[in-house]
DNA sequence: CTGAAAATGAGAATCGTTCCTATAATCGAG
DNA sequence: CTCGATTATAGGAACGATTCTCATTTTCAG
């Protein structure tokens, strides 16, 4: 993560009246590591036990709140959570439909304008006020195939 | 539905070797007439409570197994089903981030064409079984906007 | 430094979901 | 049709992920 980036979160954070904690700058510093969204479990693993699950799970829900993470609604029940589109730039998902894993993929250029434009198309005609989309492509992970 | 439908979904049931109970029919007919997923408790309240939550749980379960249901993973850790793609056809989805219903929406052939192209190009380089995609279009729907 | 406001930690409570077990429905053989 | 075996159901206990509560601790402004 680059010290940019932090600066960015803690004036977000500021602006949103609440304070740049350790745990909250734990918790994005290890998400800004991982190359897919992460479950507050996960997580919890991740920073060996440091910090107690229902701080974690606050934390989450804080962060989430001041924009700064986006819920991943993946797998049977599990929210994982992954740095905001402003932070790390708009992406897409591989699914494992067996193990639940969540890789992040980029598109070409060219391919994510196509994308755009088939989201414009659609919204166009919807009473439904677009703010984001996410092209999930669900299969088999290299572990599980 | 239609009664083609029906004899479809009976075939295979009975290929898996399972029954085609009157709950399962009652399941499948509701979900057929809804225009988005929708959770075990929502099937429970528009099945007036008439299958209780643990059997609504377990035929979910059998119907997905067998084939004849797809999960669709929502909002907070809540799983919606829809009838499978080779029944209902290939859709995406609009996510409400306020309330979290979700709406099926088709796409025109040329931009479901233009999609699946995006998607084999994805896949062609990653060590990942593709089996299914779904374009996620999150907003705010006309009762929340 | 001090008091008010915000954050934390620990555990209880909640919610969606799954599991267990006894009962009931269904199918095939006779 | 009837019996026995198999499969499905209902109800409730159990479970895992998440949220809530509240007492304690930390942080910030004055």
């Amino acid at each position: 993560m680059t010290g940019g980036m932090e600066r960015q979160i803690g004036s977000r954070l500021r602006e949103m009246g609440v304070r740049n904690t350790p745990a909250r700058k734990e918790v994005v510093a290890r998400l800004a590591g991982e190359d897919g969204p992460r479950s507050a479990a996960e997580l919890h693993e991740l920073l060996g036990g440091s910090i107690p699950l229902s701080s974690l799970y606050r934390t989450l829900a804080v962060l989430e709140e001041a924009g700064v993470l986006a819920p991943h609604h993946g797998t049977r029940g599990l929210t994982r959570y992954e740095l905001a589109e402003w932070l790390k730039g708009h992406h897409h998902h591989l699914v494992c439909v067996e193990c639940g894993a969540v890789d992040d993929i980029h598109l070409a250029a060219g391919m994510e304008e196509t994308l755009e434009s088939v989201v414009a198309s659609v919204t166009a005609e919807a009473t439904f006020e677009a703010a984001g989309h996410s092209l999930e492509i669900e299969g088999r992970c290299g572990r599980c195939a």
